[in-house]
DNA sequence: TAGGCCATCTGGTCCT
DNA sequence: AGGACCAGATGGCCTA
């Protein structure tokens, strides 16, 4: 990536900078108004992780090797109900999924060049691109 | 087929 | 008490 281009990108998004600056404020209303639907679409994708009483029975053995401190413990005994739980996990997949959102318009935002092989940039080459790419514009403004 | 990436579920923890 | 955030676990999909 030439210094020219960052130049032309650097105007070009200070040109855009006004219009795009509410986006993500604006993003995160149409994120609250998102349909339910939407939301469902993909409810039980995994059928073993599907709610259910028996399911509920099963995860009580706590298979995992995870930490338990004893505030933890105590707590683990008066366990969330069901409907609680789930109105946690949807809430839990809407957050990641507007977390999904962000990081797909943060992905516009960088140039074509770093996505030489033309597939998509993963999650983390965007965040890692970004930082770099910011510090690129930083270092062009200083000079400026 | 192994490994990378992703979406989702879940329990723990912190905050209001 | 309930919501937000986080990290671990899991399974599906895709590609080399």
């Amino acid at each position: 990536i030439s210094n020219m281009d960052l130049e032309d990108v650097t105007a070009k998004l200070l040109s855009e900078w006004k219009s795009h600056e509410s986006a993500f404020g604006e993003n995160l209303e149409s994120l609250q108004s998102s349909s339910p639907e939407s939301a469902m679409d993909s409810m039980c994708s995994s059928p073993e992780m599907c709610y259910s009483s028996d399911n509920q029975e099963i995860q009580d053995f706590g298979f995992s090797g995870r930490k338990v401190t004893p505030a933890a413990q105590k707590q683990s005994k008066t366990k969330m109900s069901t409907k609680r739980r789930m109105k946690a996990s949807e809430r839990e997949k809407m957050r990641m999924r507007s977390l999904a959102k962000a990081l797909h318009q943060l992905r516009d935002y960088l140039p074509p060049d770093y996505s030489k092989t033309g597939q998509p940039l993963t999650k983390i080459q965007t965040l890692k691109y970004t930082i770099e790419y910011i510090n690129k514009l930083s270092d062009i403004l200083s000079r400026a």
